[in-house]
DNA sequence: AATTCCGGAGAACAGTTGTTAACTGCATGG
DNA sequence: CCATGCAGTTAACAACTGTTCTCCGGAATT
């Protein structure tokens, strides 16, 4: 049997939190395909062979920072999407989340936007992955709504990836205005809202 | 009097082209921050020194890429955003016409993708600029439109912003289905079809 | 108390990188 | 026709990369 805690087991965890933050760090000004096994190992101050006690290679690496970025967002659909009884008070509401969670943790999206589209596929697939859940819970969550009733499941397949999309579109947005002057982020809110506004417009009258 | 035209200026063109070229293909498997100078000389089969004649570093070959990649497209958003007498048949023409794109110039389109957020900040301030010019020429067409009458300036540059966030998400969608068979990518022109099409349903009913 | 296990260190490997300097050959302009 | 300009070459540099093998010390197991 072995044990979940212990002195061993514990040190192992927080070299490997180390390497998982030294790489989330330098990965603010460069993309993961360039990113060096030496380069984390170096920044967290250990032997670059302890790399491997821990990840295969650095897009290892890069497939557990997307779980890490991604995997604990899930709670948040449920809560920022259901429905509500003001339209407006609701998107507000979904704007000042994804401001939040962009200023709570900025290089985790950095690192999303970033290697979304980026040069190693496993991370690519893994996002892709984590995406694509997200559509299929905003889905589930629509098909609720009294708004969709009549609305077909590729209508409602097409609506969740308007959102996801949007969601990730906003938050690049917070992202390059984060350290702006206040105005320059009250415009993106500003934007961010508006565009979610009329997207709701065009829902309630998507059947006419 | 420079000669624009000579042997010589001919051959140069020709070996920043096999540059340019080199490297378009090249970035289909990684990012711009990973790419090497002697990576891309060694493809063209040149001597590595040969680069600095035409390029200061890798991130001003890409700047380079950019311009080449966006530049062109210009023309092209005066006839796609157009007013035409069937909406339906505009969308239909704007989502033919990314496809098009797309499978005409896939390296071209995976570069803007990739390296929008990438690694680069130069090139990433390249891809914003051009990106911007884009929203303001659709803005400007927008405006001419019986449809955006009353509508406020920042509601024209939020919906001018909305359609090129979604012409470029539309086109990454294309992009991801390029070898996949037929009916994927039937599927993705399917979605981004609705998708333009419920915007353009928000639109009409703005200002209700 | 003795033994196994294992995260990390150390050294060495062949290969790569960007950048410099001094060169060569040839099209160009006087 | 001769002298200049300049795209491209060659050689060399220190620094860096991922990966392997061998080793060490201490926690975990028995």
């Amino acid at each position: 049997m072995s044990h979940t805690s212990g002195v061993r087991q514990a040190q192992k965890q927080r070299t490997r939190r180390a390497l998982l933050d030294a790489a989330l760090g330098l990965l603010e000004e460069q993309s993961l395909s360039s990113l060096g096994l030496r380069e984390v190992t170096r920044a967290v101050g250990v032997a670059p062979t302890a790399f491997y006690r821990h990840f295969r290679s650095t897009a290892d690496l890069g497939v557990a920072l997307v779980e890490e970025a991604l995997g604990s967002l899930h709670p948040m659909i449920r809560t920022t999407v259901s429905p509500a009884e003001d339209s407006d008070e609701r998107i507000a509401r979904a704007v000042e989340l994804i401001a939040g969670h962009v200023a709570a943790h900025p290089a985790h999206v950095r690192f999303i936007a970033r290697e979304r589209h980026g040069g190693v596929q496993p991370v690519r697939e893994a996002i892709r992955e984590q995406l694509a859940r997200f559509a299929e819970e905003v889905k589930a969550e629509l098909a609720k709504d009294t708004t969709s009733a009549g609305w077909s499941d590729a209508d409602l397949r097409m609506l969740a990836g308007l959102y996801v999309d949007q969601m990730l579109i906003t938050a690049s947005l917070f992202l390059e205005a984060l350290d702006a002057p206040e105005e320059e982020r009250r415009r993106a809110a500003e934007t961010a809202t508006r565009q979610l506004r009329l997207i709701s417009v065009g829902r309630t009258h998507w059947l006419d």
